[in-house]
RNA sequence: GGUUCCGUAGCUCAGCUGGAUAGAGCAACGCCCUUCUAAGGCGUGGGUCAAGCGUUCGAAUCGCUUCGGAAUCACCA
């Protein structure tokens, strides 16, 4: 049983006996002793006050002479102010400790048959341009949260809706066929989606032009800048061939649709490599060419049920008022769908495929108003998971001087991000000689595990909601509070854990009791234990960031722990294997705990 | 203007289901490798928890107001 539930029940046994009365044991406040304080657990005995008509330093030695007497478990206590602190026996820190030995997924929960099913939907790119810091907090994020919510005993689905059609895609399909000369990706050595989101620029730059000259003609010719910018932007041949191409596309035409196909699967190729090297990954790839016609018919659907309304131009709209939000459009007076209609579709497609009971959608908080929209929808649609949608909303990734704009070429790269922090993993290692015994594919591994688990700590450390700030002069770091100082943790470790076996030394199965720890050693194990704990409330508050923080802290306490006493040195060998126990499971949590994440650990580093 | 989110050390962030003297990292300065990985450990300085009022035995945490910042409120996605 859990310590905390064993002097729970103690608690209000003793209150009873002391005071007659009954506690809920709600009002039982127990947490964990602050450090400046001895003990392990505290209890904050101000709810009883009222039961025990006595000042709290006496109501709390009462309780706390119960309980030293009473449970087992309680060794000593002291008093502060109104604060019980418990000391709970080395012999209950050494049989938790040999709990979480055993467990080789301690504080994980698998799920089984009857598991709720839930489907996270993250990433969402565009194919005209390639992946970029944004995207990465979104793909980091998203993973991140599929593994907790797997871990919490559900079943998970992780999909992935790609943005493959629309004008923007014409845009690059254009300007491709206008000023490429036939390039492709093996031509040109260029990653399929760079080389798109290159032809997705050149658009830009010709329009510009194009729109800039038209609007000196215009000028010239006695309009003003404002009309004359107006009618240039309307009349620009280069953007109405491009709207042309995307009548085109949605007409079939068999051209269109072959070079359409072709420069996406270039493009696709390109992400599959992002992926691959951030380590994300789906069971169920959705594009939006196969499912924005789907959402079309759920409208209707709900139009003639009197959820949704015609105007007279044909147009057909949803009026949440009632819900204190405005009127919404679900479809033009043309007919053709808006991206509220193809949520609606996509989420049709999806229940279809699978037995959904949760979904939840990692998109940016800029589209906050969209998804609380797209639960009422769903809701009055009849889908039972609509109105208990959860839209997983982070903050922007800002730059020193503000956000990042493609046409001011601030866009800070997947790709090159990546290369760049794998680049500088190197050369740190070389730099304090760590590699010096490695061979040359073990070196360049470690360097991507500890480049990787740079960035993805960087990121993931951070509460999800808030914007963050990255500064791309300062590089980030790989000291302090960072990944690879979880990740030399680690492999410190496991080098003390490579050093035991070499040496014949073997950790049992239980540990003997009869040992004196040190306040260390039992608030390491404590920590240890509190990993079930965090994954849980990391699952409830859809939170990588509590993970990362988590992690973090224990790594932090062990390297005080690894500084102060000798593990292979110790020369009481119950206690040494003791140790060696000990360090074993920080790094199995550890590793446990950064998997979560998506971050790797190295054996050495 | 309506709605939502954010505001904690010079900088980047924890802490927020109310509990003890508000914590880390970075940056600065100083100390610790003939001892299990110094990408480490220890120390020093650094705070009106945006401001005010309220609830409470107790507020960074809850409520209200104000100020500051962000997002959004499209027949764009």
């Amino acid at each position: 049983m859990k310590i905390e539930t064993k002097i729970t029940t103690s608690v209000m046994e003793g209150i009873k006996v002391l005071y007659g009365q009954e506690v809920p044991a709600a009002q039982v406040q127990l947490q964990k002793t602050k450090k400046e304080f001895e003990g392990h657990l505290t209890l904050v005995v101000f709810p009883f006050l009222r039961l025990s008509r006595k000042s709290p330093e006496q109501t709390a030695q009462e309780i706390g002479a119960y309980l030293q007497q009473n449970e087992p478990a309680v060794a000593s206590f002291n008093v502060i102010k109104g604060f019980l602190n418990l000391t709970i026996s080395s012999a209950c820190w050494i049989d938790l400790l040999n709990e979480i030995h055993a467990d080789a997924q301690y504080g994980l929960t698998k799920a089984t048959e009857t598991s709720p099913l839930v489907m996270i939907e993250y990433s969402s790119p565009n194919t005209n341009k390639p992946l970029h810091l944004g995207h990465v907090r979104n793909n980091l994020l998203g993973n991140a949260l599929a593994n907790i919510v797997a871990a919490n005993g559900n079943k998970v689905v992780k999909t992935n809706i790609v943005n493959d059609r629309g004008i923007h895609i014409c845009k690059s399909m254009l300007a491709w066929l206008k000023y490429g000369k036939g390039e492709t990706p093996e031509s040109s050595g260029k990653k399929g989606d760079h080389l798109i989101g290159d032809y997705y620029v050149a658009f830009d730059k010709h329009y510009k032009e194009e729109v800039k000259q038209l609007t000196e003609q215009y000028m010239a010719g006695g309009m003003s800048e404002e009309e004359a910018k107006t009618k240039a932007e309307k009349d620009s041949p280069l953007m109405n061939e491009a709207r042309e191409m995307l009548v085109k596309w949605e007409a079939n035409d068999p051209e269109v649709r072959s070079l359409w196909k072709k420069m996406n699967d270039w493009v696709y190729a390109g992400f599959d490599e992002t992926y691959k090297k951030m380590g994300v990954s789906f069971d169920k790839i959705y594009y939006e060419s196969e499912t924005y016609l789907e959402g079309k018919e759920k409208v209707m659907e709900g139009l003639e049920k009197g959820f949704f309304y015609r105007k007279e131009d044909g147009s057909v709209w949803a009026d949440l008022t009632q819900e204190g939000l405005d009127h919404k459009l679900l479809l033009r007076s043309d007919g053709t769908s808006v991206y509220m209609t193809q949520d609606i579709g996509t989420a049709k497609l999806r229940f279809q495929d699978f037995p959904i009971n949760k979904m939840i959608y990692v998109v940016g908080n800029e589209q906050n108003y969209h998804f609380q929209v797209l639960s009422i929808l769903l809701d009055k649609l009849g889908f039972e998971w609509g109105k208990s949608l959860v839209h997983f909303s982070y903050g922007m990734v800002e730059l020193p001087e503000g956000k990042m704009k493609s046409r001011e070429g601030t866009v800070v790269d997947a790709d090159d991000l990546i290369e760049e922090m794998i680049q500088t993993a190197k050369e740190t290692s070389q730099e304090l000689g760590k590699l010096d015994n490695i061979n040359k594919e073990e070196a360049e591994n470690i360097a991507r595990i500890v480049g990787l688990g740079a960035l993805k700590y960087f990121i993931l450390k951070v509460d999800a909601r808030k914007n963050m700030t990255f500064n791309p002069k300062e590089s980030i770091d790989f000291n302090g509070n960072t990944g690879p100082f979880i990740q030399y943790t680690y492999a410190r470790i496991r080098s003390v854990l490579r050093k035991a076996a070499e040496a014949g030394i073997s950790i049992p199965a239980a540990l003997p009791e009869n040992l004196e720890l040190t306040e260390k050693e039992e608030g390491l194990i404590q920590m240890l234990s509190d990993f079930k704990a965090v994954v849980k409330q990391a699952g409830e508050d859809y939170s990588p960031s509590v993970i990362a923080n988590y992690c973090y802290d224990l790594v932090k306490e062990y390297n005080q722990f690894y500084h102060d006493y000798s593990i292979l040195r110790e020369e009481n060998a119950d206690l040494k294997v003791f140790r060696l126990a000990l360090s074993e499971n920080v790094g199995k949590i550890v590793r446990l705990g950064m998997a979560l994440l998506g971050i790797e650990v190295p054996e050495r580093m």
